[in-house]
DNA sequence: GTGAAGTGCAACCGATGGTTGCGCTTTGAG
DNA sequence: CTCAAAGCGCAACCATCGGTTGCACTTCAC
């Protein structure tokens, strides 16, 4: 109930660097810390730091190829994280709804009080 | 397209304390540092700090009252929050599909390749 | 074999989430 | 009125993290 969330996932998924990272791959359909790191505004050595937690939490696989070390989402992890940050959505949403039909139902009785006062 | 975001608005939703900032202050319906702090883990300094955050991203507001300062959710700058989640879920969720599809489809062109050879 | 491409490791820097300690105003009980 | 406690802000400090630079190591290609 309490947003209770994987917190490596969603914070993997939290860096913006990260997010652009995931959006080149699944382009691109892959990649390496250097085809990466060209398309970025960082050095290579951050996007192999990023490379490496997204890695840790489960959001891409490595595949060494020679002197190459190739990098693919991992379409089940991130469609579990996508399904996170819905279900925090949701749950602010479900919120910010009851809060708004508490806040209508108010001004209704407010409406109705000043219509028509029965006692003075 | 490539999931240009509000980066104020995600990072300060984006950590986990904050996160539960927001919630508490949601089911409670506003709250002091104090009070906050004491149904976190943290210190009240660092609550203090988050609500400084929060409130620059234009998620809370605050009231002074005599001695308090008490803070309440900004519930139209929350939706839009929500919004952005969102936003990137549907993103990812969209290439998901289509990498999906075509797995799908490269799967039934090999059956297909199989089944009815029609060259040598 | 030699140079270039691709990577990893280590040191360093700035921002940030967290802590402790202190001092200030406001409140309320005596 | 007095004074202790409640609530808050400010400042110093620490660990972590995203980012950089520099260097050494493998692998490929000529």
């Amino acid at each position: 109930m309490s947003t209770a969330i994987d917190d490596d996932l969603w914070s993997a998924v939290g860096d913006p660097t990260r997010r652009r990272m995931l959006d080149l791959l699944l382009s691109d359909g892959g990649g390496t810390a250097t085809t990466l790191s060209e398309r970025l505004p960082v050095t290579r050595q951050a996007v192999a730091k990023h490379l490496g937690v997204l890695d840790r939490a489960g959001l891409v696989h490595v595949t060494p190829a020679g002197r190459e070390r190739r990098y693919e989402v991992d379409e089940a992890q991130l469609a579990r994280a996508v399904a996170q940050l819905s279900a925090v959505g949701a749950t602010w949403d479900a919120r910010l709804q009851r809060i708004k039909r508490i806040a209508e139902r108010i001004q209704r009785d407010r409406a109705d009080r000043e219509a028509g006062p029965e006692k003075s």
